[in-house]
DNA sequence: TATGAATGAGCTTTCATTCAT
DNA sequence: CATGAATGAAAGCTCATTCAT
């Protein structure tokens, strides 16, 4: 009885299909997108999708989480630990117009999440996946605080509000470089400095 | 033949029409919405939609080009000429929040608008959507570049990665507002000044 | 507005497709007959279907509702009243046979629903529908006490293991009428008299 | 070459998912009953069912054999040979009470066994078991022409109809035994005299 | 102009059957 | 022999769109 193998070989097949089914879900929104066409990118058979996953639900949910859990996996790998608060959200910046650079798709479905929120009926899945997304701004908030204290940021001002420009910052960046994508080569480590000196002292002379 | 009446008579259903459109669009997004609602919704039969829209995409299309004309009309009437263009800037922050506070629904259509873009294939309608709100952003510009001549804000930041930064605050803290509705009361003056503080000088110390 | 008019029209429509329901379902038994058919049978196109009935198991309940409520509508209009109880249950027994003879498929439909009882997890229909059963066997208890009063069915047996058999006898003699169909002609006046001579006198010496 | 052997496991573990398949399909009947869970009751892959039955309509036709096969082989045993042919008939009688009351699901295949009367397109399995059952409705009109002959049973009556009323009344016994189940204690043997008071006596006064 | 009954293409989901292991 | 992953045909159901009234 090989069970681990067979496990792990599911589990493979599993992520199969989410990457599949990332493709079309970010090329066409969740509603849009039939069953059908996620199997024929996945190069598998319709019924083949309900041996791996519930239900459509389950399969967004899913797909949902998993790049969620390999935005965190890799952000994780991506900056050192014990760097000043401030350099860290720099390299959180950073790793962020990378990552998203070179995962197109991922962006779509992150906006997906968004308009998911209309549709779905808060599925406990769907909670999960919010909690996810909490967990970066709670981190971000840690950061701001120690950066205060560090006197990097100014303590005048609420960390939460600090969060919410920077994330909008950031986001609102990326948003731009899918939208005029072709315009001119994207340099996430120009736009990374940029992005912080602005953060940082202002735009106000 | 009273032509005039009867366009109006016409013109004003429309609108009736799509204030019904909006209202179930924002709730459900675009997909998930049966035009049954709609019609309920605007206490019309189905097949009336089809008198005054080609078909659903026109509808969403038109609600959506309705929702933009009506913010940028309402935000011409909101904001004074000739002032300072950094003031200028303030008053588009103090609007949009007042606005979407008040307008939750419209909110929600503006993300719709973001994940239409998914499911359309760029209608040329889509693109007179795009093209109102590049208006905006446009317009924007302009007042950083004023703001740069008056002395105001700084000239070594390129005037589009200013907007793109301003946008993405004001836009985030409309989001945190109604993903968080109902934690304290949202005061669009305080978060106003908040956000001009933090854009002009910056959270570093 | 005439809308008695097209309350009466649906209504018709509605006995329209129940009979076509009917003719599919008793020739196949409920899961394996799909809409379709019956929407061929009925001339409409599926989806009509549902503007009708809520889903497969609202149409089958209510032509199941249908057909009994014809069939207890029928006997009433049959069967003479202040007849003595013996003879009313004589000319119960002659409707019977009358009834299915005539109506084919609605045996094969009474069948279905003692296999639906299998099926269904009790809906509320299913139980009017029992109820409907019920009534019947109720009525015949009546007839069968006030025989019992009037001297003609004796008194050392209780009514419900009478009636019981009554009705098992009957039922039993459709069911060879069908199965046996095509041998002999069937004749129903003849079959009633040996039934109630079989019922009343017994079949010893 | 162990071939009987061999053979006898092969159809012990036939029987064992027979007995599976009564299980299920008495509880769901013919069309809702998933291979899937015969194969999980009798504890076996749902590829394996396919080494000992072509396809599901083969199963439940060997289950219904296997069923009246085993109604008889009982019957036969239970029943003493050469009484009076009157006394062979109660012991019908109280066997199936008997069988039936401990046998729930036989009684819900029983009837399967009717309504797949209509699904099926007469196989030849299936007209094996009509054979099955017509042995016993022949059994029954011997026992009734003899005891014509002993005296016990009126000769101006068909046999055949008195068979299907005996019939009728023994199926509908058990009938209601089961739908009211619960209400009391059902007593095959008082039952069975009761049956045979009023099959031979009569109801009449 | 307005209606809403009717349509049928297209969707999600199930499940009998097959076959490589 | 036994397995269970994979298949894909077929089912129930929805809904944008049409059209007779």
């Amino acid at each position: 009885m090989p069970r681990t193998e067979d496990v792990e070989r599911k589990e493979q097949k599993r992520r199969l299909i989410m990457q599949a089914a990332l493709k079309v879900f970010s090329k066409k929104g969740y509603s849009p997108t039939a069953l059908d066409e996620i199997a024929q990118e996945a190069g598998i058979a319709k019924g083949t999708l309900y041996l791996y996953f519930k239900d459509k639900e389950d399969l967004i949910s899913s797909t949902l989480m998993y790049v969620l859990d390999d935005l965190k996996y890799r952000m994780i790998e991506a900056i050192p630990e014990n760097l000043p608060a401030v350099e860290t959200l720099e390299r959180i910046v950073l790793f962020m117009f990378q990552y998203f650079a070179e995962n197109n798709e991922f962006y779509n479905i992150y906006l997906t999440i968004l308009n998911y929120n209309l549709v779905s009926n808060y599925t406990s899945l769907f909670e999960r996946m919010i909690a996810r997304k909490k967990e970066l701004f709670d981190f971000e908030c840690q950061l701001v605080e120690e950066a205060k204290k560090q006197g990097h940021i100014r303590e005048d001002m609420a960390t939460m509000d600090i969060v919410m420009a920077f994330d909008g910052i950031v986001m609102n960046v990326i948003d731009q470089m899918f939208f005029h994508k072709g315009d001119d080569a994207f340099d996430p480590h120009k736009k990374t400095e940029m992005v912080m000196q602005l953060f940082l002292e202002g735009v106000g002379v």
